[in-house]
DNA sequence: CCCGGAACCTGAAGGC
DNA sequence: TGCCTTCAGGTTCCGG
């Protein structure tokens, strides 16, 4: 499940492949995969020089003049590949760039999507801060929580809250921050907000060290697996001993998501337990 | 505004 | 063995 460290990932594979080149060609394998207009996807990226491959969240984007852009989503199962996968091919829509390379937009699910942007920055703006920005600090991400009585698990989910966490890793710096996911956002205190924000800026730093979490289709374009999912203390651990003091990890649903917990080390906090 | 829940999608996994 | 149901989760939309 690509979220910001495996996004961040590809972009950072695929910036040095596509730089100064162009699309020549926009193939729509399955035209389901359009957001937006069709004709304009297949048209509107041609042609106009590439000035960078940029991240938000966890949407790719290839900036082209002129302020547009060609926008991929991989949501759950998208991968962006330079070869054709021989197996299993599920292959939605072919990239081709002025110098040969070709992009093979691959999604078992269908749910991911690629749109052109007349404007880069009107995407950009829809998205709450970035976690490892200069402007996200820790006062930032107080105010953002305190305008919110969800369960703070739900709240790190909410792309405009903060853009880039999923499940995982949403996960991953609660545990290390000691937060049950239950716990209203709003009644977190600085402090627990400051471990929070330790602990979020950590997780995905070192799951970008790591290449990002191959727990499920991810991959690089090379078809490299990432690592950071064997650094994982409790994601997708159920029944395993917690790594910090041995209890039994638990898993609970959080707004319909999994979530994956040690019940000593994330003890609910006053009346966050109702479910 | 705030929040919960359904829908989208398909392969894997579980129940009977 | 096989059919059926549920689950996974990022995002968007709808309803209370």
């Amino acid at each position: 499940m690509p979220e910001l460290p495996e996004v961040e990932t590809i972009r950072r594979a695929l910036e040095p492949l596509v730089l100064d080149e162009s699309f020549i060609a926009i193939r729509l394998v399955d035209p389901a995969i359009s957001r937006g207009d069709r004709e304009r996807l297949q048209t509107g990226p041609i042609g106009r020089r590439i000035t960078g491959v940029l991240r938000r969240g966890k949407h790719l984007v290839f900036a082209l003049e002129g302020g547009k852009g060609l926008a991929v989503h991989l949501r759950m199962t998208g991968s962006l590949l330079l070869r054709e996968p021989d197996a299993g091919s599920r292959v939605r829509a072919v990239l081709v760039l002025s110098n040969g390379v070709h992009l093979y937009f691959n999604d078992v699910r269908r749910l991911g999507t690629l749109e052109f942007l007349d404007d880069v920055e009107a995407l950009f703006g829809r998205l709450g801060p970035e976690p490892l920005s200069d402007e996200f600090t820790v006062d930032l991400l107080h105010a953002q929580l305190s305008r919110h009585r969800i369960p703070v698990k739900a709240a790190l989910l909410d792309q405009q809250i903060v853009a880039g966490v999923g499940n995982m890793y949403a996960d991953e710096a609660l545990f290390l921050a000691r937060i049950h996911p239950m716990t209203p956002a709003r009644n977190l205190d600085i402090s627990p907000v400051t471990s929070l924000w330790k602990a979020l800026r950590q997780v995905l730093t070192d799951a970008i060290a790591s290449k990002g979490a191959s727990v499920s289709t991810y991959a690089l374009p090379n078809g490299e697996h990432g690592t950071a999912h064997f650094g994982f203390n409790v994601a997708h651990k159920k029944g395993e001993p917690c790594p910090s003091c041995g209890t039994t990890l638990q898993r609970m649903m959080v707004r319909k998501r999994g979530s994956y917990y040690c019940p000593a080390c994330q003890p609910p906090s006053g009346d966050n337990t109702g479910g």
